[in-house]
DNA sequence: ATCTTTGTTCCGTGACACGGAACAACGCGG
DNA sequence: CCGCGTTGTTCCGTGTCACGGAACAAAGAT
């Protein structure tokens, strides 16, 4: 039962649009009565909303999202470092971690200048096609980069990388200079350049700057993402102590 | 079951910590071995996670969260304007949205200087003790005052408002310069400043800066928060048309 | 070493989730 | 205006699986 709840849910991911029953049921696999009945016991939690003929996720789940813990300190602590480098670049900045083979974004601000980007907070993209994931894999042990360039690699666009070989050097050259670089890989016509947050030895997050491919200046913007970077590094050194927890 | 399931997750509010079975066991009312049996579930499917004997929201309830749109849309179309402010006063800024009869609030950004605020994004509070809170209420209707007035305010310090005819007079004075102020009402040694933010009559969100009460200096921060509001009220209208359906 | 508290497993019982079928409410084209 | 496909909702008999007491194991506390 709680399967099937969160069969409804997911649904939604990633689009988050609304949905008609019907459309659950299709989506879900679930004969429509159960998704009707489970439906509404979730819009009665909160969890789903519904407007007419159409569900939408709930205000709860919102309220509950904020609260998980690992998301909401580590963007808490990053908050100052990313507003930082939001005033100097005034560009779009993102923070992200990695979770398995994917990176999951936590924050991501802008200004009026709306970027398209695939990017979504909360949402996961390929480590392999964007900065801030280039960043994570070159810093999170060989065994996980072996295994990312044993599997085929995924595409956004036609020009993200999908050479094991290529991608292999581009790593290399991260860990030699803590800088990881994107042109167009993620989204057309957008550039990126991301740098590692540690923890350690292994990067626990990593934070980016995305620009329009016509006005990205990477010597301007490395020495503030580093800068960034370092700063949020040594916070975190600093709260979570030496000690910090192996689980 | 899902009401099982939800008992056990509101646990989590609004604290966030970590918990042990017997405390999620006790806190719930439901019997261990029931607790016991539908953690794992969670954990199975993400929604908790656990680390030794302790159990924590889990990373998907985060990236559920991030969809739903309500939230998700309002405060990417306001972010642009939260950077402003923030650029423009270097102070905590606030976005919240009225949720029955308190504020919810959407975003909070800051720079360095942690100000200590009982205001968490996903969390609520009384609408009649932040600056938020009363600049929503000041244009929700005068039903939604009178009933407001008509129950014991609640209050965070000894600063919060608690007289009826106090409050009531506060709100006419908002409802005609547009701006509402909060000194010490929320949390000690901190003043703020709100505007709404409007799509028609009343307001749907409303958004503040914070300052702690030694540097205080209303006049200059009020021309910056209303610019902010206006401004992000004008794209509301824009965006979702003149035509903005009524459910 | 003994006791207390916490976590886990087991399992018989019965509540309630399940979904096919039948019905109602749309919306559309003729 | 009226059939007709689609979508949403209600009903209800069946069977499953959630339930939680009891008993056991593990971890701290004294």
């Amino acid at each position: 039962m709680l399967e099937k709840a969160a069969l409804i849910l997911d649904c939604f991911s990633p689009s988050g649009g609304p949905y008609r029953l019907s459309e659950l049921s299709e989506r879900t696999g679930l004969p429509k009565p159960t998704v009707h009945r489970l439906a509404a016991d979730l819009v009665g939690l909160g969890w789903l909303e519904r407007s007419g003929p159409r569900y939408l996720l709930g205000a709860k789940l919102f309220e509950l999202g904020s609260l998980v813990p690992h998301r909401r300190d580590l963007r808490e602590t990053a908050l100052p470092f990313l507003q930082d480098l939001f005033e100097a670049t005034r560009e779009t900045i993102h923070l992200g971690v990695r979770e398995g083979m994917e990176v999951v974004y936590l924050e991501r601000i802008h200004g009026h200048e709306a970027l398209r980007l695939p990017s979504r907070i909360g949402g996961s993209l390929p480590l392999t096609c964007t900065a801030v994931g280039k960043a994570l894999l070159a810093f999170s042990g060989a065994e996980l980069t072996e295994e990312v360039l044993s599997l085929p690699l995924p595409s956004l666009t036609p020009h993200s990388i999908t050479d094991p070989a290529r991608l292999r050097t581009a790593l290399e050259k991260i860990q030699v200079s803590g800088l990881a670089y994107e042109e167009q890989e993620a989204a057309s016509g957008v550039s990126c350049i991301a740098a590692p947050v540690f923890a350690g030895d292994n990067a626990v997050a990593a934070l980016s700057v995305a620009v329009p491919r016509t006005r990205f200046r990477p010597a301007q913007l490395a020495p503030a993402v580093r800068t960034a970077a370092l700063g949020l590094s040594r916070v975190l050194r600093g709260a979570g102590g030496p000690r910090s927890p192996l689980s």
